[in-house]
DNA sequence: CCCGTATGATTTGCACACAAACTATTGGCC
DNA sequence: GGCCAATAGTTTGTGTGCAAATCATACGGG
């Protein structure tokens, strides 16, 4: 009786493509939390002052659809942000149910700083410019397979 | 004066691979829960039972090693999965401070069901087999890239 | 043999992430 | 005009994730 190869094996952790991409995700975090940690913020905290940066104002509701997440995690994370003092939380004035986030001058200042993470991030990991457009777009079609997947088993 | 199309900014959220990283990571994790859910597993619990169906026993070490996980994270999830009644937590008589963690008949037993998941998860999501291997692949290289990459700036 | 360092795991503190419950407006409809 | 379902955010509870401090055991040198 042979041993059954891990490659045969549909279980082996080396052929599953959603842990792949869970430590891809977080060892990509990795590299940038050193890049970002002395501008003060989190990884989430970057792609939501990304946003802001292209589209503000926003509101949570915007956030939530541009970002893919919950407006239970968005909430929590822009009062961190107003604290660090990067953004504004105010009540739409047409809508009082709706927040409108908008940057202060610290927070609309910081993207001079946030210009240069990218090429650190790309230089740091040591990748072929073209794989990683590949694998930029590769990654939207998933996202886009899971968005017009059917909902539930 | 022409608007910046988003395409130009380096900035801009669409260009930034560690951002469709997030997403797809989490969207694909949002695409396992309902599978993983009536097994009584997380997604990353699930990733701890593939390595140990493929290794056991195995000690916190070595999960941290294989999974790229920290100690700190796997220790309270290997609690909740003995208190789930899938593994057991023992000291290695040979080391009294390694952990040997091995899996009871339930989590053997468990793995018959997981074997069908793979397969509902591809199906769920309606892709090319051979885009996800190849997404497999860039993934696995990205993730290199990070553990050659040099520690800090 | 004993001390000091190294190693393996746990604990603590902070920040996501999501589901579900809750609150406050808004807008339609009688 | 007043009720009622829908909408936008917040809160709560559970489970990751990571950094740093802590604890216990192992091991090597004097």
């Amino acid at each position: 009786m042979g041993e059954v190869p891990d490659t045969a094996d549909p279980l082996a952790l080396e052929r599953q493509v959603c842990f792949a991409l869970s430590v891809a995700s977080r060892s990509v975090v990795a590299v940038y939390r050193p890049l970002l940690e002395p501008m003060g913020l989190t990884h989430p905290q970057y792609l939501v002052m990304l946003a802001l940066w292209q589209h503000a104002p926003l509101s949570v509701k915007d956030l939530s659809g541009l970002l893919q997440l919950d407006p239970g995690t968005l909430s929590p994370l822009l009062k961190r942000l107003e604290t660090t003092g990067y953004v504004r939380r105010q009540r739409d004035p047409g809508d009082e149910r709706a927040l409108a986030v908008t940057l202060t001058d610290a927070g609309a200042g910081l993207r001079a700083r946030a210009e240069k993470v990218p090429a650190a991030v790309v230089e740091r990991l040591g990748m072929d410019l073209d794989e990683l457009q590949r694998l930029h777009e590769s990654l939207t079609r998933v996202i886009a397979a899971v968005r017009s997947a059917p909902p539930a088993g």
